[in-house]
Order: structure tokens, then sequence, then C-alpha cells
RNA sequence: GGCGGCGUAGCCAAGUGGUAAGGCAGAGGUCUGCAAAACCUUUAUUCAUCGGUUCGAUUCCGAUCGCCGCCUCCA
């Protein structure tokens, strides 16, 4: 029974799905003005992990995931740079996308952007003027909070305590609205040179908010399951959305909000200021692979904060290599027909216990502690000559179900060496039989130098790739 | 000022009212011609500090210290 904390209530609820084994679910993605700093990509692979976890499950996923290609500063920076909107944002989507697919997350299956999407916030402003949630000011619209009782319901945000501290700026704001609180559906060009679109309501830009109310509503439905992001989307992102679509609508938005906590470097907020910033591709830059950093950005919960630090993404790419060695040895072990049931059982429970710490709240640390403990068994049973066919099949089975979740083993090798490659490794073997050991490290050597690292075991010898 | 989270071994980190998962690093060992890999043993009488509740607290409550987030179109 899949279980998590849903931001709405603060409590672990279970999830029951609006349609009987169907799971939809709306991820409000990164807005698209720069490479994407390695926060982004903790958020896109917990909503990976989600997204996997619900078809694990046996629910028909229907997943949107939203970038952002309109809003303040990428119309600034793509007036800077004196081009439209989509030619500045298109080699960050394609770079957002390659850096997606490194990390081994799955493409969702609807995938909207806010610029083709101008119509659908339009009609769904119109109708907040129609039912008197929205008013017009200087050509632009306004959303009027007042107008909302359960405005705040979602961050918990108490308006009256929490200006003292917080209200010069939205009292200095320079916009002309009933309340300070009330914020922007529709923009009207500061400039004539800004972009804008011609719309019934007017000539304006939609303000951040509206796209993933019309949006989500579009293909999911006026009400649906999931709507995840980050923690610092809650407000007032979330809340905003909440309001403009039930303000809309008079239906409930979303049943359940997941928030995704932020990664910190060493110990800190992570800021281009304190030079802690990096994005994915700096750190592939160095030399650490796509799939240890998947492992680094999933081996803790998504509801807690994460500590990125080099020496813990060093530690990943370690783990990684060998659980992949073990799933290579694994697949390679000669086995004998029939069962061990010792093994058997051990299997069962891996099963069981990863399923049990994923229904609660996606514990992935739990999730991989049940792949490693049982990995050391395996591993065990291996040396042993314990493992039999029966078990070695339904061994790799499993480790592909777990995989299907976590996407770290990633696709079994079968690549086949070179035949001069294979000539050397032969040699070696036939030089070792004459004891001619200088010889064979030799050759243990250069092969090393052309990246296959050579491992003598009692059934032969194994090879890898550096 | 308002609201919220965190502080667990050298490092990363899970977790629980009943006596501390897992990973990395370290030490010793088995195996090996040597390596590598793997396996075994070992590494926190203790979970920021101080009080309280309890038969019993790391887990609940209070205080203190430290760190972090939201209240700024930052995931």
């Amino acid at each position: 029974m899949l279980k998590f904390r849903n931001t709405l209530s603060g409590k672990i609820e279970e999830f029951r799905p609006l349609n009987e084994g169907e799971a939809r679910f709306y991820y409000c993605g990164p807005t698209v003005w720069d490479y994407g700093h390695i926060g982004n990509f903790r958020s896109a692979v917990a909503a990976d992990i989600l997204r996997r976890y619900l078809k694990f499950k046996g629910f028909k996923v229907t997943h949107v995931m939203n970038v952002t290609d309109v809003e303040d500063r990428i119309i600034a920076k793509s007036q800077e740079a004196g081009v439209t909107i989509d030619d500045y944002t298109a080699k960050y989507i394609d770079a957002l996308w390659e850096d997606f697919d490194a990390l081994g997350c799955e493409r969702p299956e609807i995938i909207p952007r806010a610029t083709r999407h101008i119509p659908e916030m339009v009609s769904l402003i119109e109708r907040l003027l129609e039912t008197n949630h929205a008013y017009k000011s200087d050509g632009s619209i306004y959303y009027r909070i007042a107008s909302f009782p359960d405005y705040g319901k979602l961050s918990k945000i108490n308006f009256a305590g929490n200006i003292a501290g917080a209200s010069e700026r939205i009292l200095t704001d320079r916009y002309d609205k009933e309340d300070a609180r009330d914020f922007a559906l529709w923009k009207v060009p500061a400039s004539p040179s800004e972009p804008a679109w011609d719309a019934s309501i007017g000539r304006g830009r939609p303000g951040w908010h509206i796209e993933c109310s019309a949006m989500s509503m579009k293909y999911l439905g006026e009400t649906f399951d999931i709507h995840a992001g980050g923690i610092d989307l809650v407000f007032p992102h979330h809340e905003n959305e909440i309001a403009q679509s039930q303000g809309a609508t008079g239906k409930q938005f979303v049943r359940y909000w997941i928030h995704f906590e932020h990664l910190k470097v060493e110990g800190e907020t992570m800021s281009k200021s304190k030079g802690n910033y990096y994005t994915f591709r700096d750190i592939t830059a160095k030399g650490y692979s796509a799939r240890a950093v998947r492992y680094f950005l999933l081996s803790v919960p998504y509801n807690k904060q994460i500590n990125f630090t080099f020496d813990a993404l060093a530690g990943a790419d370690k783990t990684v290599a060998s659980l992949r060695d073990f799933r290579a040895r694994l697949s390679e072990a000669k086995t004998a027909a029939g069962v061990n049931d010792a093994l058997h059982e051990i299997t069962v429970r891996a099963a069981e216990e990863f399923e049990a710490g994923m229904d609660d709240d996606l514990n992935t640390s739990v999730a991989l502690a049940v792949i490693h403990n049982l990995t050391r068994d395996v591993n065990s049973a291996i040396a042993r000559k314990q493992v039999k066919e029966d078990n070695k099949s339904e061994l790799l089975d499993l480790l592909k179900r777990f995989d299907s979740v976590l996407n770290i083993f990633g696709e079994e090798r079968r690549e086949i060496l070179d035949t001069e490659i294979q000539n050397l490794i032969d040699e070696r073997q036939e030089a070792r039989r004459r004891r001619d050991f200088a010889r064979g490290d030799e050759i243990r050597d250069e092969l090393a130098a052309l990246g296959i690292i050579l491992e003598d075991t009692k059934d032969g010898v194994r090879w890898k790739r550096k």
C-alpha cells in the first residue's frame, strides 16, 4: 500500500487515485534560462522515482512535466540577446533533455510549454474574470485573493503575522493592485518591444502561475491525483495554482501535493556567489559518471535535504560500480539445475522489504539497503557455488524489477571483445599455465592501458571496462 | 517579525518509545603466483547540549546552541 506525505494535510496518506488503477500527475519542472544546476536534477530524479514507482505498483501513469519557457528573466535575457523567446530557450531546452536522459530519467508522457498554450491560459483568465476572482487594472489582470477564502491553506501562510518583517517589498510594489497579495495573471508589456500576445483580454503575456493551472487541467482534468515540485514552489506558485484552478472550476484541483526537498552543497545553500554552484555538466566534466550522480541523488529520500559533497559522489561512483559488477557476476555464474530454498527465501524477503520501504513515502534509502544486503548474500552464495539455476533467473528478474524503479544498474552488457584483445587474454592464460607470471602481468598491464580490467576467478577470467 | 525543517560513527546517511539499516573510507583476515573482485571480522554503550515525561527516549515534551528553507518568478 503506497503512502506518502501530502503537503495539503501535512500527513502521511495512502494513495487512492481518482480512477482505479490510474495515476495522473503533474510535475513543475525547471525554468529554462540557464543550464540546469544539480539541484534541479535532484528534483527531476525524485519525480522520476515517483513516476517509476507508480508504474511498479501497477498504475497506468499519465505524467505531465512543465518546462517554463516564458517568465521575466527569460524575456529579459532574450531581449538582451536580441532574439525571440524560442530562439533563446531552444539550446537550454535541448540541454535539459540531454541531461535528463543522461540521468536515466524517463520522459514524461506530455511535456507542454507555456508559449504553446496561450489560448488555454487566456480562456482560464476569462473564466476568472467572469467569476469575479480576477480584475483588470491598467491593462494587467490580477487575481483577487480576497475572493478565495482557502488562500494560504497549502503553505499555511499566516498573513497577519507575516506582515511585520516581509511587508516592505509588498507595499512598495509598483503595480496598482487592490491588495498587496494579489498576483498577476496577465501582464501588460512594459515597452512596445517586449514580447506579447494579442488576446481577447488585451495585449500582454501570462503571469508565471497561470500556465501550470491551464496546462495541468487541460491534460489531466480539472481534478487530478498528484502535483509535485520543488519545496520552494509551495509558496507562492502552488498556492496560486490552487486559487486559480479552484476559483475557476469550483472543484478540488489536486488531491495529493508532493514536494521535493532541496540540495545543499557541503552543508550550505548552493549559490553562484558562494562559488559552490554546480551544474550537472560541471560534475560530469570532472569525470563522475551520470549513473553515480543519479545514485547519489536518489540515495536520500526526496523529503530530506541532501548534502552534496564530492566525497559522497565518489562513494556513489564506487557503489554503483560494485552493484553492476554484482549483476554481471550473477549473470555469468555457472549454475546447476534446481533451486536453493534458503536463497529463494532471501530473494522473496528482499522483494518484500524493497516494496515496504518504497511504499513508506518512497524511502529510497531503505530500498538501497535491501539491495546491498541482497548483494552481499548472493555474492557469498556465488562464491560457495550455492546458486542454482532457478535462483539465478529469479534473482536476475528481481534486479530487473528493482531497476525498473531505481535505474541504477542500467542495461546489461552484451559486448564482445575484439579478437585481438581476446587473443591477448588467451595468451596470458597460457603464460600463467606455464607459470610465466612476468609475461602474464605484462599482458595484464597492456590490457589495463586499453581500459580492460581483468579478474582471475576459479571459473576463468572475467573482464570489464574501466 | 511569521511559518517550517534539520543536527546520528572519519565522511554520506536510514530509522524507531524497548536498546543504532546501508554506502564510502580505515584495520585485520580468507581466497590469489601477485593483483583485482568478492567474502568474513572489526569501526557510535551511543544519536548537538541540558532538563522533563516514562519501567524504559536517539525516538515524546520544554529550553539552549548550531545549520537550513519559505515568506523575493530559486528545484
